[in-house]
DNA sequence: ACAAAAGTGTTAATCTTACACCCATGT
DNA sequence: ACATGGGTGTAAGATTAACACTTTTGT
């Protein structure tokens, strides 16, 4: 059974990022080369004796010296067969997160920039990679419903407002601050810890940790996290 | 920008279908070849100017001459660089459903045999296709529950009764009948006909059917659909 | 004393669960 | 008349939603 097959396998990253009440994610735009002045997503062909997780964990290292807080398989995009005008790809995307303390990029290479984008003020991308981030971003959403991937977002130590104000702005809605911390709180999965965050204004506010030992515990039980409000 | 990769792109499917109270899988048995008298899943390599989606359908008209109710992508195999020892293969697995008018299956061809087997007695499975199954099956109880997938299993109208078993089958629980039916009534998308099922005993069940349309227009207004019951 | 954000409880409404009897048919 | 599966309602309990005042700090 021998055959040609011409086709090249690529991985793609979309990386978000949480600061400032924004969320952002990470673009490259290459100095040269075909995408030469075009913004795009992290991504890159795979070698072959690479695992593709290997491969998007290296493209996140060359291309923007980043290591992810989570990273799992987003979607395969390979139904349009000249979205890459130079040979067919199929492309693997991967969904990751950083959290905040991570969005300072090591400086560019020669041969690209990397930048943090508002999802609010995004530039024009590069083939199909508008539409994939806007799968990204709605897996993101729906995940953060029933999954707490919102702590890969922050610091280790955050305010609760914090937490509270990443869910707002995410999922673009208003939530009313006691049912939600009501809600957090009732999963055990938040800790407090006795350490005060730095805020200037009002009444000194605690930090909270995520437990994730004890999330884990509590999957393993069969307990499930969702957080809906109104 | 030109480089050698060596890395072969193949889809599989993971068809299920629904009869007699039980939940089968689609198996194919090739008479030749590497994989010569091992079950396998659907699947084959995908052609250079054909898209994964159209791989997919080609595959199962060849292998089993089925056209599937439902179809998305499930996830993609690449991390396990010897899992086909010919060669690198990335595998993009497809999740399928068909009703239950379609289980009877074609003439084998000479080259194979395609069966359908409870998910209760599998055979040895080729490669990674036990786990991929087990993903498939994940996938199809989680989506069980937020998704009227369901529908897709059963024939168009169907008895109450047949829903109500597909979902204690599948999700392997329990459920109370007064429960489920006011739950599954309550979001307007199954529909009482005028007919009646040909059941043999007791009392005649009237036939339903689910209404589309309908769905896809709540869907449209934001309204979700969950069943989660004792 | 005031501005700013943190922290906290109660009640009504809704949804979920648990549970058992009558109905229509074939034999 | 009985066996079989179809069809239905209600009450208790749990969860969610709505809502506003007090606390602690810096200025």
């Amino acid at each position: 059974m021998d055959f040609q097959q011409n086709i090249k396998i690529a991985v793609d990253a979309i990386v978000f990022g949480y600061a400032d009440n924004r969320l952002n994610v990470l673009l490259i735009k290459q100095k040269f080369g075909t995408l030469k002045n075009q913004w795009a997503l992290v991504g890159g062909f795979v070698k072959d004796n690479e695992t593709l997780i290997n491969a998007v964990n290296r493209e996140l290292v060359e291309e923007a010296g980043i290591k992810v807080n989570f990273l799992e398989q987003l979607y395969t995009f390979g139904d349009d067969i000249e979205r890459d005008p130079r040979f067919r790809v199929v492309s693997v995307a991967y969904f990751a997160l950083v959290n905040s303390s991570k969005l300072n990029l090591k400086a560019d290479s020669d041969a690209e920039e990397a930048k943090w984008f508002s999802i609010k003020e995004l530039p024009m991308l590069a083939f199909d990679h508008e539409s994939i981030l806007k799968m990204a971003l709605n897996r993101l959403q729906s995940k953060l419903t029933y999954q707490p991937i919102g702590f890969d977002l922050l610091p280790k130590e955050f305010l609760f407002s914090e937490l509270e104000n990443l869910y707002c702005t995410i999922l673009e809605k208003e939530i009313d601050r006691r049912n939600f911390r009501k809600k957090i709180l009732s999963f055990g999965i938040v800790e407090e810890t006795d350490k005060y965050g730095n805020n200037i204004k009002g009444r000194p506010a605690k930090l909270y940790k995520f437990n994730k030992l004890k999330y884990n515990k509590l999957i393993k039980e069969g307990i499930l996290f969702e957080i809906n409000f109104a």
